[in-house]
RNA sequence: GGGCGCGUAGCACAGCUGGAUAAUGCGUCGGCCUCCUAAGCCGAAGAUCGCGGGUUCGAAUCCUGCCGCGCCCGCCA
């Protein structure tokens, strides 16, 4: 689109000449059509109207008139003070087919060296099975290292792992004092487990954190309890190696569990990092004294240490506690260290994290700028909700994500056994794996971050025109050619692009034309996107791309009558390339058949 | 009470670096399988873009007030 652009932007710059316009004010004016009728790119005309006292639409007409088309510029035509420019089909072909668009790769194996990003999401307290609401964040953030990657930068995924909190040490409080009988007697009232989650650590250890919490807010020892719970929190603080050990654990097979259920949504991470790590390894009482120095510092009545971030604008509640009395970290503080080493690892940190997160990210944001350093990019996404309400692990308001794939898969076994009777049992149940698993990440991403929204079973398994079976539908379509084409004998790979005529676009079908602008556009969608750190616009252009490609489908026969048209096929299988590049930045399943 | 975010057809949402007739899916109504996979395609009906004010040649988009919803306002994580 860069190289449409300057086109345009040359052929402008002489036509407004001409007008007597000598300046450049108009060139980031020049945006995409949205008429897609009218053009590929235009001009609105309104803002020159004063200058040279005429009516805009007379002022497109004329630049209209003045300029002709050419090669790459098939029409300029003036509608209601537009000026429109349309590229030519050919010369967009000829561009498609010359390998000038990219096509990327997700995979992360061939960076193109934009930049290098450091990823940190999902971070989830290791004590229990992702729910809907949960994993929305791995989902999010998968999804932006995928992106970053087909973008072509280098991208380090990270799991900040919370391995010294209050959450891990209930849990291990839990599981040193309770037996299992115990454990059932205290949720007697719950939901059990699901027994299909019988073998899975997260399902089952998740119990023990449930009945801890019972007891702490209702059993008549629930003062010592408290006691010891803090007493080994204030060890792990210490750097404890007996306490530490403990912990994990305690919470490791849980997190082997939860990483069990992302990996079968194609969620992996390149490290984890401990957050006890930089309590043992000093970096956190180091900063603690950097920030005492600080001059925003203030000191409570029993000694706790605080930074007045209202000195720096900040509004609400400006004091961010970093030390407590007795001179231990917080959360927050270690959080500090965190960002400090991970800026050494790479420049550019994102963060993905919940809406409540956001001022805590916020202090600590500033507290980094407060020593000298940058901050993160952070994407907050908003909850999801059930219909009933807030998702609520206490009231067994929950959908756990393990539930979910296994429903998304039976569901969609069902409809693969419906319409394909030719199908084995084994084909059967690998597509509908792929299938539920895609189609519960793409009803996640493809809503905007900040939109909190309700899940509804009906919608999470819905697998129409806005899912993503339907980009895995067209994209089967395209092999489904590819086969065919083979059986015909041609080697799609030996086909010379510089070999096939593009006569026949002089009279070019719409269904073509349409996916040679939508191909055209796609990385610079791709690049807004995570530009922005908005995964819902690139999926919204793989839709675009998918019912694109649907429209070639219906207009151009690549296979008829025993004959292949080459071009046509050039198109599909670019057209295929870049689907499957993009269902993977998106982490979606591409398959043969379905 | 204060801070941040959201409010677009019956439902769910896109668009928000200001620009043309507000895009899409579900649902509703109608059409397309002797033709590369119909999980598809084509068409119809359906919107005072929460309400009021402002800036602008032009506002769903920017500013502001109000209303509604969500999240946060721990020496928790």
């Amino acid at each position: 689109m860069e190289l449409l652009r300057s086109h345009v932007e040359h052929l402008l710059t002489a036509a407004l000449a001409n007008l007597g316009i000598t300046n450049d004010a108009w060139k980031p004016m020049i945006s995409p059509s949205r008429e897609k009728e009218m053009g590929d790119l235009s001009l609105p005309c309104f803002a020159f109207s004063k200058q040279l006292s005429m009516a805009p639409q007379e002022i497109s007409a004329q630049l209209a008139q003045s300029i002709s088309p050419d090669q790459i510029i098939s029409e300029v035509n003036s509608t209601s003070g537009y000026l429109n420019f349309k590229a030519s089909p050919a010369w967009l072909a000829n561009q498609i087919l010359a390998g000038n668009i990219r096509i990327g790769d997700a995979t992360g194996k061939s960076p193109t060296g934009h930049k290098s990003v450091l990823i940190e999401h999902t971070s989830a307290n290791p004590n229990g099975p992702f729910h809907v609401g949960r994993a929305r964040n791995a989902i999010l953030g998968d999804t932006l290292v995928r992106l970053n990657r087909l973008h072509g930068n280098e991208v380090r995924a990270e799991y900040y792992v919370d391995d010294m909190g209050k959450q891990v040490a209930v849990l291990a409080w839990a599981l040193e004092h309770l037996t299992a009988a115990r454990v059932e007697e205290i949720l007697a009232d719950r939901e059990p487990v699901n027994p299909e989650w019988q073998d899975k650590p997260d399902h089952m250890r998740v119990r023990w954190y449930q009945a801890a919490q019972v007891l702490r807010s209702d059993d008549a020892e629930k003062e010592s309890i408290e006691q010891a719970i803090s007493s080994m929190v204030h060890a792990s603080e210490n750097g404890d190696q007996g306490v530490l050990d403990a912990f994990e654990n305690a919470y490791q097979p849980v997190l082997d569990g939860m990483l069990e259920t992302l990996n079968r949504l194609r969620i992996g991470f390149d490290e984890f990092t401990k957050e006890s790590i930089f309590v043992t390894n000093g970096d956190v009482s180091a900063i603690m004294n950097q920030l005492s120095d600080l001059e925003i510092h203030g000191i409570a009545e029993n000694g706790a240490e605080y930074l007045d971030l209202g000195a720096r604008g900040l509004k609400g509640k400006t004091e961010f506690y970093f030390k407590r009395g007795d001179g231990s970290s917080l959360y927050a503080t270690r959080d500090i260290a965190y960002h400090i080493w991970k800026f050494q690892q790479s420049e550019n940190l994102i963060n993905v994290l919940g809406e409540d997160h956001k001022l805590q990210s916020k202090q600590v944001s500033m507290t980094l700028n407060e020593l000298g350093q940058n901050s993160p990019e952070v994407l907050f996404y908003s909850f999801i909700k059930l219909p009933e309400g807030k998702m609520s692990t206490r009231k067994g308001n929950v959908v756990f994500m393990d539930d979910l794939l296994e429903e998304a898969k039976a569901f969609a076994a069902n409809v693969v056994r419906e319409i394909r009777v030719d199908y084995s049992e084994e084909m059967i149940a690998e597509i509908a794996e792929a299938v539920g698993t895609s189609a519960v990440r793409f009803n996640i991403i493809k809503v905007s971050p900040d939109k909190g929204f309700t899940f509804r079973w009906e919608e999470a398994l819905s697998f129409d025109s806005d899912s993503a079976p339907f980009i895995m539908y067209s994209h089967t379509r395209t092999k489904s050619i590819a086969r065919k084409c083979a059986a015909f004998g041609i080697e799609i790979d030996t086909i010379n692009p510089n070999e096939i005529s593009l006569e026949s676009l002089d009279d070019c079908p719409n269904g073509l034309y349409n996916l040679l602008r939508t191909i055209t556009i796609h990385n610079d969608v791709l690049r807004r996107s995570v530009e922005q750190n908005r995964p819902n616009l690139f999926a919204n252009q793989m839709l675009n791309l998918a019912n694109s490609y649907n429209g070639f489908y219906r207009d151009c026969k690549v296979v008829e009558d025993g004959e292949v048209d080459l071009l046509y096929l050039a198109i599909s299988e670019i057209a295929s390339k870049m689907l499957e590049a993009g269902m993977i930045g998106l982490g979606i399943q591409p398959l043969e058949q379905m």
